[in-house]
DNA sequence: GAGTGGTCTAGACCACCCG
DNA sequence: GGGTGGTCTAGACCACTCT
């Protein structure tokens, strides 16, 4: 159970880092001259530094050195669970409700995202997430039926299609864009909340190494949830 | 400009893994046997997997292997610019306003926060920023001036406590909420936009190895402003 | 040109944990 | 017990970039 040397060396450096020991811009020893410090190998200290590099605490650069970085406000990181589980995770009851299942030419945005053809088909599903008796998510999904075959036969009636697409589908890149909208009078009556009313709403596009897979859009009322980020690792 | 190693055995997994070659649940060769087929060192094949392994797609345990993730969503990275190099980048005209500076004891939630006791003062920041002739982000700040003393000498009237924050205080822990919001009256007012309006809330605290730095509460028109997940790293 | 970080090797030992 | 991943070393060479 004892610390692994690289992190030791990190924790120290950070220490120094946080402690305002080392100001912005200021630069650290080289990897060399840290490792005698330490007693440890070079690449040991490299490590420690190339994880603080990779979080944002400093910079490096060949021949200039490493430097306390000038703390552009870094990343942030975001778990997005899947519904079921957020709802589980409240201690809620989870339902699934599906409002419409058709094979339909998409909107030119999402066709234009499966590099569709004019008049091409997509499968396409609407349904609703419940947490006891509220609506938790409407969720609008857009599904490449050329790219994934296999779910032109599902009928997505007892469960949603999340589960199925993370299950079957080969790993992925995914891209999110978050935002609030005003509830339109057709969103307000799904989700029963008031035209108008906020709504956080999540954009989910899947991709493959086959292109785009899925185009899914995720509505809450903005009361029921918010996104937190995750703690920085240590 | 030829290809670390590492990185073209983590790219060569990760093909196998997102062609379906490799489903989920599958085991892989052990890193040994992978340095042979690779015919490098198993640092190199390490240093692939453990990339991997941080990155969501394979899971690592002592003696059982590695294996495929089972695919459960991984975290999303956004990235948060400072406001001013947002609207920069959207071609627009920044300015900064500021709206409210006084030392008042904060609400509950934030004295709890700073580990208050009552009636202890902090520093209360309102302020407005502008792309163009629209109100791009409303913040409403709290900071410690027990834990950053200087702060209370700064009146912000030309620039946001963010720029100075950001380069007088230390590194620290960031923790970020987002949800959307109603604005209500007064909120709708200081905005320009019409009551009821779905606004984007960012609430920020940023902690030291001091305690709670700040507190801040930015809300955007939900129709200006949208988080986009980063493209992950190759 | 020279000093820095970046990568790679061969070998070693350890910690963990499945069978 | 034994196989796996996790760490560490000493040494080497390379790539980049500042001066």
């Amino acid at each position: 159970m004892t610390k692994p040397l690289y992190k030791a060396v990190k924790t120290t450096l950070l220490e120094r880092i946080r402690s305002g020991d080392l100001a912005f811009g200021d630069p650290l020893p080289n990897d060399a001259d840290l490792a005698e410090e330490f007693g440890c190998a070079r690449l040991t200290v490299h490590r420690a530094m190339r994880e603080l590099a990779d979080e944002g605490y400093v910079e490096r650069r060949r021949r200039a050195g490493t430097r306390v970085a000038t703390r552009a406000s870094r990343g942030v990181q975001l778990s997005i669970a899947r519904v079921d589980e957020e709802i589980f995770a409240r201690h809620a009851v989870y339902r699934y409700e599906r409002l419409l299942r058709e094979k339909a030419a998409p909107p030119a945005a999402v066709a234009t995202a499966f590099a569709f053809n004019a008049g091409q088909k997509a499968l396409h599903i609407r349904c609703r997430h419940w947490a006891d008796d509220r609506v938790f998510q409407l969720e609008d999904r857009w599904i490449n039926i050329d790219a994934v075959p296999e779910a032109a036969e599902k009928a997505f009636l007892h469960y949603g299609p999340n589960h199925w697409l993370l299950e079957h589908v080969p790993f992925s890149e995914v891209r999110h864009d978050i935002s609030a909208v005003c509830a339109n009078a057709a969103d307000a009556a799904v989700l029963e909340v008031a035209a108008g009313h906020a709504l956080l709403r999540l954009r989910r596009m899947t991709m493959s190494t086959s292109g785009c897979i899925t185009v899914a859009e995720l509505k809450h009322p903005g009361e029921l949830f918010s996104l937190c980020s995750d703690p920085h690792p240590a």
